[in-house]
DNA sequence: GCCAACGTTGGC
DNA sequence: GCCAACGTTGGC
């Protein structure tokens, strides 16, 4: 089982969005870097975990954890020329973005910070990718080590 | 294949 | 709103 980190501007889909949605399940659509799609198509598989981060908000952070629901799949939004995911240059016999469907496993009662995390980016998380300088990637890995620390910050303060 | 221009991301 | 860091595009 792999880890992950999945970013969504709350204003747009959060994790009270997520909370609310049908079984708990979302596709994550929109994905439309090849690098975060190759992550998802070549390395995600059904069952692994992923933290639901908040990005582009007042204060940014780990909001919970979801599980991986299936593997990779087309994203329909490509084909779906009212949708603002709509790729024109993409076609069905060969599809250019992929995602995968997320369930909610838990909300953190309290936002894990992006301000927290940096204060271990030189030791315990260091070369974790999201406090990568410049990283603007929507899916990124999360090391077992990593995962297993953040963890213990949500009870710390 | 190079590279400048442009667009997007995302923290602050 | 600003700006750094990239990724993409398109002319050549």
């Amino acid at each position: 089982m792999k880890y992950w980190l999945l970013k969504s501007e709350p204003d747009e889909f959060g994790i009270d969005d997520l909370k609310t949605s049908p079984d708990q399940t979302t596709s994550w659509e929109g994905v439309r870097n090849y690098q975060a799609r190759n992550f998802m198509r070549n390395e995600m598989s059904r069952g692994d975990r992923a933290f639901f981060y908040h990005s582009s908000c007042a204060v940014p952070g780990i909001a919970g954890i979801v599980q991986i629901a299936t593997e990779a799949y087309p994203d329909p939004s490509q084909f779906d020329s009212r949708s603002k995911y709509y790729d024109a240059s993409s076609s069905p016999d060969d599809p250019r973005w992929m995602l995968v469907d997320v369930r909610l496993e838990r909300v953190f009662e309290r936002l894990i910070t992006l301000k927290k995390l940096r204060n271990y980016a030189a030791d315990r998380l260091n070369g974790l990718p999201l406090l990568r300088r410049g990283n603007r990637l929507s899916v990124l890995p999360v090391s077992p080590a990593q995962w297993r620390f953040i963890l213990t910050l949500e009870r710390t303060n």
